[in-house]
DNA sequence: CGTAGACTTGAAGTCGTTCAACGGGTGTGG
DNA sequence: CCACACCCGTTGAACGACTTCAAGTCTACG
Protein backbone atom coordinates (compact mmCIF):
# COMPACT_ATOMS: atom_id res chain seq x y z
CA UNK A 1 0.00 0.00 0.00
CA UNK A 2 3.23 1.98 -0.54
CA UNK A 3 4.67 1.56 -3.46
CA UNK A 4 2.51 3.13 -6.17
CA UNK A 5 5.73 2.42 -8.68
CA UNK A 6 5.63 -1.43 -8.69
CA UNK A 7 2.23 -2.22 -9.75
CA UNK A 8 1.55 -1.01 -13.83
CA UNK A 9 5.10 -3.23 -14.32
CA UNK A 10 3.06 -5.78 -12.75
CA UNK A 11 0.31 -5.61 -14.92
CA UNK A 12 2.28 -4.89 -18.46
CA UNK A 13 4.46 -8.20 -17.23
CA UNK A 14 1.58 -10.09 -17.21
CA UNK A 15 -0.12 -8.37 -20.10
CA UNK A 16 3.41 -9.18 -22.37
CA UNK A 17 3.51 -12.63 -21.24
CA UNK A 18 0.52 -13.31 -23.44
CA UNK A 19 0.20 -10.57 -26.37
CA UNK A 20 3.27 -8.56 -27.16
CA UNK A 21 2.76 -4.54 -26.96
CA UNK A 22 5.26 -1.78 -27.89
CA UNK A 23 6.77 -0.14 -25.37
CA UNK A 24 5.04 3.16 -25.87
CA UNK A 25 1.54 0.70 -25.06
CA UNK A 26 3.26 -0.26 -21.83
CA UNK A 27 4.36 3.42 -20.36
CA UNK A 28 0.39 4.22 -21.28
CA UNK A 29 -0.10 1.91 -18.28
CA UNK A 30 2.19 2.62 -16.65
CA UNK A 31 1.14 6.20 -16.09
CA UNK A 32 -2.27 4.78 -15.37
CA UNK A 33 -3.30 6.40 -11.63
CA UNK A 34 -3.95 3.17 -9.57
CA UNK A 35 -5.53 3.27 -5.88
CA UNK A 36 -3.46 0.60 -3.77
CA UNK A 37 -4.92 -1.33 -1.08
CA UNK A 38 -4.02 -3.75 1.26
CA UNK A 39 -5.93 -6.32 2.44
CA UNK A 40 -6.17 -9.33 4.87
CA UNK A 41 -6.81 -13.02 3.92
CA UNK A 42 -10.68 -14.23 3.26
CA UNK A 43 -12.49 -10.61 2.72
CA UNK A 44 -14.46 -9.51 -0.55
CA UNK A 45 -12.90 -7.10 -2.74
CA UNK A 46 -16.24 -6.96 -4.88
CA UNK A 47 -19.02 -8.49 -4.37
CA UNK A 48 -21.97 -10.07 -6.16
CA UNK A 49 -24.58 -7.77 -7.67
CA UNK A 50 -22.16 -5.21 -6.97
CA UNK A 51 -21.91 -2.33 -9.82
CA UNK A 52 -18.14 -1.34 -9.95
CA UNK A 53 -16.65 1.29 -11.54
CA UNK A 54 -13.28 0.27 -11.24
CA UNK A 55 -11.16 -2.58 -11.96
CA UNK A 56 -8.80 -4.67 -9.03
CA UNK A 57 -5.39 -5.70 -9.91
CA UNK A 58 -3.55 -8.29 -7.99
CA UNK A 59 -0.56 -7.22 -6.70
CA UNK A 60 0.69 -9.22 -4.22
CA UNK A 61 -1.04 -12.51 -3.30
CA UNK A 62 -3.70 -14.62 -4.20
CA UNK A 63 -7.47 -13.89 -5.00
CA UNK A 64 -10.24 -15.97 -6.14
CA UNK A 65 -13.45 -15.72 -8.02
CA UNK A 66 -16.19 -17.76 -6.16
CA UNK A 67 -20.47 -18.20 -6.11
CA UNK A 68 -21.97 -19.76 -3.00
CA UNK A 69 -25.03 -22.33 -4.00
CA UNK A 70 -27.73 -21.68 -1.90
CA UNK A 71 -26.71 -24.41 0.28
CA UNK A 72 -24.17 -22.05 0.81
CA UNK A 73 -21.33 -24.26 -0.40
CA UNK A 74 -19.01 -22.14 -1.86
CA UNK A 75 -17.31 -23.17 -5.66
CA UNK A 76 -14.20 -21.08 -6.35
CA UNK A 77 -13.90 -20.64 -10.23
CA UNK A 78 -10.83 -18.98 -10.52
CA UNK A 79 -7.71 -17.91 -9.11
CA UNK A 80 -5.57 -15.22 -9.62
CA UNK A 81 -2.13 -14.11 -9.28
CA UNK A 82 -0.39 -11.04 -9.31
CA UNK A 83 -0.49 -8.96 -12.63
CA UNK A 84 -3.75 -10.65 -12.94
CA UNK A 85 -7.22 -8.31 -12.90
CA UNK A 86 -10.02 -10.47 -11.55
CA UNK A 87 -12.64 -8.47 -12.27
CA UNK A 88 -11.78 -6.99 -15.79
CA UNK A 89 -15.55 -8.34 -16.70
CA UNK A 90 -17.02 -5.46 -14.95
CA UNK A 91 -15.82 -3.05 -17.79
CA UNK A 92 -18.09 -4.14 -20.00
CA UNK A 93 -20.81 -6.35 -17.67
CA UNK A 94 -22.44 -3.42 -15.23
CA UNK A 95 -23.84 -5.93 -12.60
CA UNK A 96 -20.94 -8.64 -10.82
CA UNK A 97 -22.67 -12.11 -10.88
CA UNK A 98 -19.93 -13.42 -9.14
CA UNK A 99 -17.73 -12.39 -5.74
CA UNK A 100 -14.11 -12.21 -5.76
CA UNK A 101 -12.18 -12.20 -2.57
CA UNK A 102 -8.60 -12.16 -1.08
CA UNK A 103 -7.19 -15.66 -0.48
CA UNK A 104 -4.06 -14.75 1.46
CA UNK A 105 -2.99 -11.16 2.55
CA UNK A 106 -2.65 -9.32 -0.45
CA UNK A 107 -2.35 -5.99 -1.92
CA UNK A 108 -4.73 -4.46 -4.91
CA UNK A 109 -4.74 -1.59 -6.80
CA UNK A 110 -7.67 -0.54 -8.24
CA UNK A 111 -8.08 1.25 -11.79
CA UNK A 112 -11.65 3.35 -12.97
CA UNK A 113 -13.27 2.18 -15.09
CA UNK A 114 -13.28 5.71 -17.28
CA UNK A 115 -9.26 5.52 -17.31
CA UNK A 116 -9.56 1.93 -18.67
CA UNK A 117 -12.26 3.07 -21.42
CA UNK A 118 -9.94 6.04 -22.17
CA UNK A 119 -6.49 4.16 -22.96
CA UNK A 120 -8.82 1.64 -24.80
CA UNK A 121 -9.92 4.55 -27.10
CA UNK A 122 -6.44 5.80 -27.55
CA UNK A 123 -4.77 2.23 -27.93
CA UNK A 124 -6.88 -0.02 -29.58
CA UNK A 125 -4.09 -2.88 -29.36
CA UNK A 126 -4.41 -2.21 -25.68
CA UNK A 127 -7.68 -2.69 -25.69
CA UNK A 128 -7.47 -6.20 -27.75
CA UNK A 129 -5.11 -7.25 -25.01
CA UNK A 130 -7.44 -6.49 -22.62
CA UNK A 131 -10.10 -8.50 -24.35
CA UNK A 132 -7.42 -11.62 -24.77
CA UNK A 133 -7.01 -11.21 -20.99
CA UNK A 134 -10.97 -12.34 -20.58
CA UNK A 135 -10.57 -14.67 -22.88
CA UNK A 136 -7.69 -16.52 -21.36
CA UNK A 137 -9.59 -16.11 -18.16
CA UNK A 138 -12.06 -18.38 -19.82
CA UNK A 139 -10.10 -20.60 -21.52
CA UNK A 140 -9.15 -21.49 -17.78
CA UNK A 141 -12.60 -22.08 -17.08
CA UNK A 142 -13.21 -24.24 -19.21
CA UNK A 143 -10.17 -26.80 -18.56
CA UNK A 144 -11.75 -26.11 -14.77
CA UNK A 145 -14.95 -27.47 -15.94
CA UNK A 146 -13.44 -30.57 -17.71
CA UNK A 147 -11.49 -31.07 -14.04
CA UNK A 148 -14.91 -31.12 -11.82
CA UNK A 149 -16.96 -32.27 -14.50
CA UNK A 150 -14.83 -35.45 -15.60
CA UNK A 151 -11.60 -36.08 -13.62
CA UNK A 152 -11.68 -37.32 -10.16
CA UNK A 153 -10.21 -35.60 -7.55
CA UNK A 154 -6.42 -36.79 -7.35
CA UNK A 155 -6.26 -35.87 -10.48
CA UNK A 156 -8.05 -32.72 -10.57
CA UNK A 157 -5.80 -31.63 -7.73
CA UNK A 158 -2.64 -32.75 -9.13
CA UNK A 159 -3.91 -30.68 -12.30
CA UNK A 160 -4.73 -27.46 -10.16
CA UNK A 161 -1.14 -27.55 -9.02
CA UNK A 162 0.49 -27.85 -12.45
CA UNK A 163 -1.50 -25.06 -13.34
CA UNK A 164 -0.34 -23.05 -10.19
CA UNK A 165 3.33 -23.76 -10.96
CA UNK A 166 2.97 -22.79 -14.63
CA UNK A 167 1.39 -19.75 -14.09
CA UNK A 168 3.36 -18.68 -11.57
CA UNK A 169 6.49 -19.13 -13.68
CA UNK A 170 5.01 -17.13 -16.26
CA UNK A 171 4.91 -14.50 -14.43
CA UNK A 172 8.36 -15.07 -13.13
CA UNK A 173 7.50 -15.48 -9.52
CA UNK A 174 9.02 -18.58 -9.01
CA UNK A 175 11.81 -20.31 -10.78
CA UNK A 176 12.23 -23.29 -8.89
CA UNK A 177 10.43 -26.41 -8.27
CA UNK A 178 9.11 -25.38 -4.68
CA UNK A 179 6.55 -22.17 -4.45
CA UNK A 180 4.94 -20.51 -1.97
CA UNK A 181 1.33 -20.95 -2.18
CA UNK A 182 -0.72 -19.67 0.73
CA UNK A 183 -3.86 -21.35 0.25
CA UNK A 184 -5.77 -23.91 2.84
CA UNK A 185 -6.90 -27.17 2.12
CA UNK A 186 -10.32 -26.32 2.74
CA UNK A 187 -9.75 -23.17 -0.17
CA UNK A 188 -7.91 -25.77 -2.26
CA UNK A 189 -11.05 -27.91 -1.82
CA UNK A 190 -13.63 -25.19 -3.21
CA UNK A 191 -11.54 -25.07 -5.82
CA UNK A 192 -11.87 -28.34 -6.92
CA UNK A 193 -15.17 -29.29 -5.77
CA UNK A 194 -14.10 -31.72 -3.22
CA UNK A 195 -15.26 -31.23 0.75
CA UNK A 196 -12.14 -30.46 2.98
CA UNK A 197 -11.95 -33.70 4.69
CA UNK A 198 -11.55 -35.44 1.62
CA UNK A 199 -8.47 -32.80 -0.15
CA UNK A 200 -6.79 -33.56 2.94
CA UNK A 201 -6.30 -36.98 1.63
CA UNK A 202 -6.06 -36.41 -1.26
CA UNK A 203 -2.66 -34.20 -0.55
CA UNK A 204 -1.81 -37.15 1.54
CA UNK A 205 -1.96 -38.97 -1.24
CA UNK A 206 -0.10 -36.83 -3.28
CA UNK A 207 2.57 -36.97 -0.68
CA UNK A 208 2.44 -40.52 -0.27
CA UNK A 209 3.56 -41.61 -4.11
CA UNK A 210 6.36 -38.51 -3.47
CA UNK A 211 4.87 -35.71 -5.84
CA UNK A 212 4.85 -33.11 -3.50
CA UNK A 213 6.08 -31.92 -0.33
CA UNK A 214 3.99 -29.38 1.85
CA UNK A 215 6.14 -27.27 4.78
CA UNK A 216 3.84 -24.26 5.99
CA UNK A 217 2.71 -22.67 2.66
CA UNK A 218 5.38 -23.74 0.93
CA UNK A 219 4.86 -26.38 -1.40
CA UNK A 220 7.68 -28.42 -3.43
CA UNK A 221 7.18 -30.39 -6.57
CA UNK A 222 9.02 -33.27 -6.50
CA UNK A 223 8.46 -34.69 -9.66
CA UNK A 224 6.84 -32.25 -12.51
CA UNK A 225 6.72 -34.99 -15.15
CA UNK A 226 4.76 -38.01 -13.33
CA UNK A 227 2.71 -34.32 -11.44
CA UNK A 228 2.06 -33.49 -15.00
CA UNK A 229 0.79 -36.67 -16.24
CA UNK A 230 -1.07 -37.46 -12.88
CA UNK A 231 -3.25 -34.30 -13.58
CA UNK A 232 -3.27 -34.76 -16.98
CA UNK A 233 -2.03 -31.68 -17.18
CA UNK A 234 -1.56 -29.88 -20.72
CA UNK A 235 -0.82 -25.96 -20.82
CA UNK A 236 -1.85 -25.30 -23.99
CA UNK A 237 -4.87 -23.72 -22.18
CA UNK A 238 -3.27 -21.00 -20.59
CA UNK A 239 -2.15 -19.77 -24.31
CA UNK A 240 1.01 -18.30 -22.74
CA UNK A 241 3.50 -16.58 -25.57
CA UNK A 242 6.46 -19.04 -24.87
CA UNK A 243 5.85 -22.83 -23.63
CA UNK A 244 7.74 -22.82 -20.34
CA UNK A 245 9.88 -26.22 -19.77
CA UNK B 1 -27.37 -22.97 -46.63
CA UNK B 2 -29.84 -21.24 -49.02
CA UNK B 3 -31.50 -17.99 -46.93
CA UNK B 4 -28.47 -15.81 -46.73
CA UNK B 5 -30.21 -12.65 -45.78
CA UNK B 6 -31.51 -14.19 -42.27
CA UNK B 7 -28.37 -14.63 -40.64
CA UNK B 8 -26.65 -11.06 -40.29
CA UNK B 9 -30.49 -10.67 -38.28
CA UNK B 10 -30.05 -13.67 -36.12
CA UNK B 11 -26.37 -12.00 -34.93
CA UNK B 12 -27.92 -8.22 -34.13
CA UNK B 13 -30.89 -9.87 -32.63
CA UNK B 14 -28.78 -11.85 -30.25
CA UNK B 15 -26.27 -8.79 -29.71
CA UNK B 16 -29.44 -6.25 -29.11
CA UNK B 17 -30.55 -8.57 -26.86
CA UNK B 18 -27.60 -7.97 -24.66
CA UNK B 19 -26.41 -4.31 -25.45
CA UNK B 20 -28.10 -1.54 -27.47
CA UNK B 21 -26.00 -0.96 -30.76
CA UNK B 22 -27.07 1.58 -33.60
CA UNK B 23 -29.00 1.14 -36.60
CA UNK B 24 -26.16 2.09 -38.42
CA UNK B 25 -24.27 -0.31 -36.83
CA UNK B 26 -26.38 -2.89 -36.98
CA UNK B 27 -26.55 -2.79 -40.70
CA UNK B 28 -22.77 -2.59 -40.78
CA UNK B 29 -23.30 -6.40 -39.59
CA UNK B 30 -26.31 -6.96 -42.04
CA UNK B 31 -23.14 -6.11 -44.78
CA UNK B 32 -20.94 -9.10 -43.80
CA UNK B 33 -20.17 -11.48 -46.11
CA UNK B 34 -21.29 -15.07 -44.52
CA UNK B 35 -20.58 -18.39 -45.87
CA UNK B 36 -23.88 -20.73 -44.85
CA UNK B 37 -23.19 -24.12 -43.91
CA UNK B 38 -25.63 -27.09 -43.55
CA UNK B 39 -24.28 -29.36 -41.31
CA UNK B 40 -25.35 -33.04 -39.79
CA UNK B 41 -25.66 -33.54 -35.57
CA UNK B 42 -22.44 -34.63 -34.27
CA UNK B 43 -20.41 -33.28 -36.60
CA UNK B 44 -17.12 -31.07 -35.31
CA UNK B 45 -17.11 -27.74 -36.32
CA UNK B 46 -13.70 -26.36 -35.00
CA UNK B 47 -11.13 -28.73 -33.18
CA UNK B 48 -9.14 -28.20 -30.74
CA UNK B 49 -5.41 -27.42 -31.88
CA UNK B 50 -7.14 -25.77 -34.66
CA UNK B 51 -5.76 -21.85 -35.46
CA UNK B 52 -9.11 -20.74 -37.84
CA UNK B 53 -8.93 -17.64 -39.31
CA UNK B 54 -12.79 -17.52 -39.35
CA UNK B 55 -15.47 -17.75 -36.92
CA UNK B 56 -18.30 -19.33 -36.81
CA UNK B 57 -22.11 -18.59 -36.28
CA UNK B 58 -24.85 -20.69 -35.31
CA UNK B 59 -28.01 -19.88 -37.14
CA UNK B 60 -30.25 -22.68 -36.65
CA UNK B 61 -29.75 -25.82 -34.29
CA UNK B 62 -27.80 -25.75 -31.39
CA UNK B 63 -23.81 -26.45 -30.95
CA UNK B 64 -21.84 -27.17 -27.93
CA UNK B 65 -18.53 -26.34 -26.88
CA UNK B 66 -16.83 -29.30 -25.89
CA UNK B 67 -13.34 -30.94 -24.39
CA UNK B 68 -12.87 -34.42 -23.57
CA UNK B 69 -10.34 -35.90 -20.93
CA UNK B 70 -7.81 -38.76 -21.46
CA UNK B 71 -10.04 -41.38 -20.78
CA UNK B 72 -12.14 -39.88 -23.17
CA UNK B 73 -15.06 -38.62 -21.35
CA UNK B 74 -16.55 -35.72 -23.33
CA UNK B 75 -17.31 -32.19 -21.17
CA UNK B 76 -19.66 -30.11 -22.54
CA UNK B 77 -19.05 -26.40 -21.43
CA UNK B 78 -21.23 -24.56 -23.01
CA UNK B 79 -24.44 -24.97 -25.15
CA UNK B 80 -25.24 -21.98 -28.24
CA UNK B 81 -28.10 -21.41 -29.62
CA UNK B 82 -29.39 -19.42 -33.01
CA UNK B 83 -27.54 -16.08 -33.04
CA UNK B 84 -24.25 -17.26 -31.05
CA UNK B 85 -20.61 -17.33 -32.04
CA UNK B 86 -19.30 -19.96 -29.99
CA UNK B 87 -15.52 -19.51 -31.34
CA UNK B 88 -15.21 -15.80 -31.28
CA UNK B 89 -12.66 -16.09 -29.02
CA UNK B 90 -10.35 -17.46 -31.82
CA UNK B 91 -10.30 -14.02 -32.43
CA UNK B 92 -7.48 -13.30 -30.20
CA UNK B 93 -6.49 -16.80 -29.12
CA UNK B 94 -4.83 -17.84 -32.11
CA UNK B 95 -5.13 -21.55 -31.16
CA UNK B 96 -8.39 -23.43 -30.34
CA UNK B 97 -8.48 -24.78 -26.73
CA UNK B 98 -11.79 -26.49 -27.18
CA UNK B 99 -13.75 -28.00 -29.94
CA UNK B 100 -17.30 -26.88 -31.24
CA UNK B 101 -19.67 -29.72 -32.60
CA UNK B 102 -23.15 -29.61 -33.29
CA UNK B 103 -25.70 -30.96 -31.35
CA UNK B 104 -28.55 -31.02 -33.84
CA UNK B 105 -28.56 -30.66 -37.37
CA UNK B 106 -26.86 -27.39 -37.94
CA UNK B 107 -26.75 -24.32 -40.22
CA UNK B 108 -23.96 -22.16 -39.12
CA UNK B 109 -22.43 -19.42 -40.89
CA UNK B 110 -19.28 -18.56 -41.07
CA UNK B 111 -17.28 -15.01 -41.19
CA UNK B 112 -14.19 -14.19 -41.96
CA UNK B 113 -11.50 -12.99 -38.54
CA UNK B 114 -10.03 -10.27 -41.40
CA UNK B 115 -14.21 -9.05 -41.56
CA UNK B 116 -14.22 -9.18 -37.84
CA UNK B 117 -11.46 -7.06 -37.20
CA UNK B 118 -12.11 -4.42 -40.00
CA UNK B 119 -15.46 -4.00 -38.52
CA UNK B 120 -14.35 -3.58 -34.77
CA UNK B 121 -12.33 -0.95 -36.06
CA UNK B 122 -14.31 0.89 -37.66
CA UNK B 123 -17.02 0.44 -35.49
CA UNK B 124 -15.52 0.40 -31.74
CA UNK B 125 -18.91 -0.04 -29.88
CA UNK B 126 -19.41 -2.79 -32.48
CA UNK B 127 -15.83 -4.46 -30.74
CA UNK B 128 -17.25 -3.99 -27.35
CA UNK B 129 -20.45 -5.69 -27.99
CA UNK B 130 -18.20 -8.53 -29.19
CA UNK B 131 -15.93 -8.29 -26.35
CA UNK B 132 -18.94 -8.20 -23.85
CA UNK B 133 -20.16 -11.29 -25.70
CA UNK B 134 -17.44 -13.15 -24.78
CA UNK B 135 -17.27 -11.83 -21.75
CA UNK B 136 -21.40 -13.17 -21.42
CA UNK B 137 -20.14 -16.88 -22.13
CA UNK B 138 -17.89 -16.48 -19.44
CA UNK B 139 -20.41 -15.79 -16.63
CA UNK B 140 -22.33 -18.57 -18.29
CA UNK B 141 -19.42 -21.08 -17.42
CA UNK B 142 -18.83 -19.48 -14.24
CA UNK B 143 -22.63 -20.47 -13.29
CA UNK B 144 -22.26 -24.12 -14.92
CA UNK B 145 -18.95 -24.27 -12.81
CA UNK B 146 -21.06 -23.48 -9.52
CA UNK B 147 -23.52 -26.05 -10.86
CA UNK B 148 -21.47 -29.13 -11.13
CA UNK B 149 -18.82 -28.53 -8.85
CA UNK B 150 -21.99 -27.89 -5.91
CA UNK B 151 -25.06 -29.18 -6.48
CA UNK B 152 -26.45 -32.13 -6.87
CA UNK B 153 -27.47 -33.99 -10.13
CA UNK B 154 -30.81 -33.14 -9.76
CA UNK B 155 -30.46 -29.71 -9.35
CA UNK B 156 -27.77 -29.75 -11.81
CA UNK B 157 -30.32 -30.70 -14.59
CA UNK B 158 -32.93 -28.73 -13.51
CA UNK B 159 -30.40 -25.83 -13.73
CA UNK B 160 -29.84 -26.35 -17.02
CA UNK B 161 -33.49 -26.51 -18.39
CA UNK B 162 -34.01 -23.16 -17.14
CA UNK B 163 -31.38 -21.58 -18.14
CA UNK B 164 -31.55 -22.73 -21.94
CA UNK B 165 -35.96 -21.94 -21.74
CA UNK B 166 -34.73 -18.49 -20.47
CA UNK B 167 -32.43 -17.98 -23.19
CA UNK B 168 -34.52 -18.97 -26.12
CA UNK B 169 -36.95 -16.78 -25.05
CA UNK B 170 -34.24 -13.95 -25.29
CA UNK B 171 -33.77 -14.18 -28.74
CA UNK B 172 -37.63 -15.03 -28.87
CA UNK B 173 -37.03 -18.32 -30.35
CA UNK B 174 -40.08 -19.64 -27.89
CA UNK B 175 -42.92 -18.29 -26.15
CA UNK B 176 -44.68 -20.70 -23.96
CA UNK B 177 -43.92 -23.38 -21.53
CA UNK B 178 -43.08 -25.71 -24.55
CA UNK B 179 -39.84 -25.68 -26.69
CA UNK B 180 -38.05 -28.01 -29.34
CA UNK B 181 -34.74 -29.59 -27.15
CA UNK B 182 -33.19 -31.32 -30.16
CA UNK B 183 -30.69 -32.74 -27.42
CA UNK B 184 -29.92 -36.43 -26.24
CA UNK B 185 -30.16 -37.59 -22.99
CA UNK B 186 -26.64 -38.55 -23.39
CA UNK B 187 -25.58 -34.94 -24.48
CA UNK B 188 -27.35 -33.35 -21.56
CA UNK B 189 -25.25 -35.88 -19.43
CA UNK B 190 -22.41 -34.42 -20.69
CA UNK B 191 -23.38 -30.95 -20.31
CA UNK B 192 -24.21 -31.53 -16.29
CA UNK B 193 -21.20 -33.88 -15.50
CA UNK B 194 -23.13 -37.13 -14.63
CA UNK B 195 -23.35 -40.59 -16.36
CA UNK B 196 -26.19 -41.44 -19.49
CA UNK B 197 -27.81 -43.58 -17.46
CA UNK B 198 -28.01 -41.59 -14.01
CA UNK B 199 -29.43 -38.81 -16.27
CA UNK B 200 -31.85 -40.78 -17.31
CA UNK B 201 -33.12 -41.35 -13.78
CA UNK B 202 -33.11 -37.18 -13.02
CA UNK B 203 -35.31 -37.08 -15.92
CA UNK B 204 -37.93 -39.29 -14.32
CA UNK B 205 -37.38 -37.71 -11.18
CA UNK B 206 -38.35 -34.55 -13.02
CA UNK B 207 -41.12 -35.90 -14.90
CA UNK B 208 -42.44 -38.11 -11.56
CA UNK B 209 -42.17 -34.01 -9.70
CA UNK B 210 -44.55 -33.08 -12.65
CA UNK B 211 -41.86 -30.56 -13.48
CA UNK B 212 -41.75 -31.29 -17.29
CA UNK B 213 -42.79 -33.54 -20.15
CA UNK B 214 -41.25 -34.44 -22.96
CA UNK B 215 -42.50 -35.80 -25.65
CA UNK B 216 -39.82 -36.99 -28.66
CA UNK B 217 -37.47 -33.60 -29.05
CA UNK B 218 -40.38 -31.30 -27.08
CA UNK B 219 -39.67 -30.44 -23.51
CA UNK B 220 -42.47 -28.85 -21.95
CA UNK B 221 -41.90 -26.73 -18.41
CA UNK B 222 -44.67 -27.78 -16.01
CA UNK B 223 -44.41 -25.93 -13.73
CA UNK B 224 -41.61 -22.83 -14.10
CA UNK B 225 -41.62 -21.53 -10.34
CA UNK B 226 -41.03 -24.82 -9.27
CA UNK B 227 -38.42 -25.85 -11.46
CA UNK B 228 -36.94 -22.09 -11.02
CA UNK B 229 -36.39 -23.45 -7.39
CA UNK B 230 -35.74 -26.96 -7.97
CA UNK B 231 -32.16 -25.51 -10.02
CA UNK B 232 -31.28 -22.44 -8.06
CA UNK B 233 -31.92 -20.47 -10.61
CA UNK B 234 -31.15 -16.74 -10.69
CA UNK B 235 -30.90 -15.89 -14.26
CA UNK B 236 -28.77 -12.07 -13.30
CA UNK B 237 -25.70 -14.29 -14.78
CA UNK B 238 -27.00 -14.03 -18.13
CA UNK B 239 -26.81 -10.58 -18.26
CA UNK B 240 -30.21 -9.74 -20.65
CA UNK B 241 -30.80 -6.35 -20.92
CA UNK B 242 -34.33 -6.90 -19.56
CA UNK B 243 -35.84 -9.38 -17.55
CA UNK B 244 -37.93 -11.82 -19.05
CA UNK B 245 -41.00 -13.08 -17.02
C1' DC C 1 -38.13 -55.96 -42.07
C1' DG C 2 -34.11 -55.33 -39.82
C1' DT C 3 -30.85 -52.51 -37.64
C1' DA C 4 -28.97 -48.73 -35.10
C1' DG C 5 -29.42 -45.34 -31.78
C1' DA C 6 -31.83 -43.62 -27.88
C1' DC C 7 -34.03 -44.70 -23.77
C1' DT C 8 -34.86 -47.75 -19.69
C1' DT C 9 -34.07 -50.95 -15.82
C1' DG C 10 -31.70 -53.56 -11.94
C1' DA C 11 -27.90 -54.71 -9.14
C1' DA C 12 -23.30 -54.23 -7.54
C1' DG C 13 -19.57 -51.40 -6.66
C1' DT C 14 -16.86 -47.00 -5.90
C1' DC C 15 -15.70 -42.58 -4.77
C1' DG C 16 -16.55 -38.95 -2.08
C1' DT C 17 -19.45 -36.91 1.85
C1' DT C 18 -20.71 -36.23 6.40
C1' DC C 19 -20.26 -36.32 11.22
C1' DA C 20 -17.59 -36.20 15.07
C1' DA C 21 -13.52 -35.94 17.41
C1' DC C 22 -8.64 -34.86 18.23
C1' DG C 23 -3.77 -32.76 17.57
C1' DG C 24 -0.74 -29.07 16.78
C1' DG C 25 0.75 -24.57 15.94
C1' DT C 26 0.07 -19.53 16.50
C1' DG C 27 -1.35 -15.41 18.27
C1' DT C 28 -3.52 -12.81 21.92
C1' DG C 29 -4.90 -11.18 26.28
C1' DG C 30 -4.55 -11.60 31.09
C1' DC D 1 5.04 -15.60 30.36
C1' DC D 2 1.46 -18.62 30.46
C1' DA D 3 -3.29 -19.99 29.27
C1' DC D 4 -6.59 -20.10 26.25
C1' DA D 5 -8.86 -20.01 21.93
C1' DC D 6 -8.95 -20.55 17.26
C1' DC D 7 -7.80 -22.20 12.96
C1' DC D 8 -5.85 -25.66 10.28
C1' DG D 9 -4.84 -30.20 9.48
C1' DT D 10 -5.82 -35.12 10.48
C1' DT D 11 -8.33 -39.50 11.44
C1' DG D 12 -12.12 -43.16 11.57
C1' DA D 13 -16.50 -44.91 10.50
C1' DA D 14 -20.99 -44.81 8.41
C1' DC D 15 -23.56 -43.24 4.81
C1' DG D 16 -25.07 -41.75 0.24
C1' DA D 17 -24.81 -40.27 -4.53
C1' DC D 18 -23.46 -41.56 -8.63
C1' DT D 19 -21.05 -45.01 -11.72
C1' DT D 20 -20.53 -49.10 -14.07
C1' DC D 21 -21.96 -53.20 -16.21
C1' DA D 22 -25.15 -55.72 -18.50
C1' DA D 23 -29.30 -56.54 -20.52
C1' DG D 24 -33.64 -55.31 -22.59
C1' DT D 25 -37.31 -52.14 -24.92
C1' DC D 26 -38.78 -48.80 -28.04
C1' DT D 27 -38.70 -45.99 -32.11
C1' DA D 28 -37.17 -44.19 -36.44
C1' DC D 29 -35.51 -45.04 -40.67
C1' DG D 30 -33.37 -47.23 -44.66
Amino acid sequence: MTDETHSPHMISRRLESIFPITDEESQAFKELPVQVVALKADRDIVSIGDRPHQCCMVLEGFTCVYKLSQAGKRQIMALHLPGDIPDLQSLHLAVMDNSIATISPCTVGFIQHADLRRICECYPRLASALWRETLVDAALMREWLLNIGQRDSFTRTAHLLCELQMRLRAVALINGPAFDLPITQEQMADAVGISTVHMNRVFQALRARSLIKRCKSEVTILDWQELQEAGEFEPHYLHLREAVA
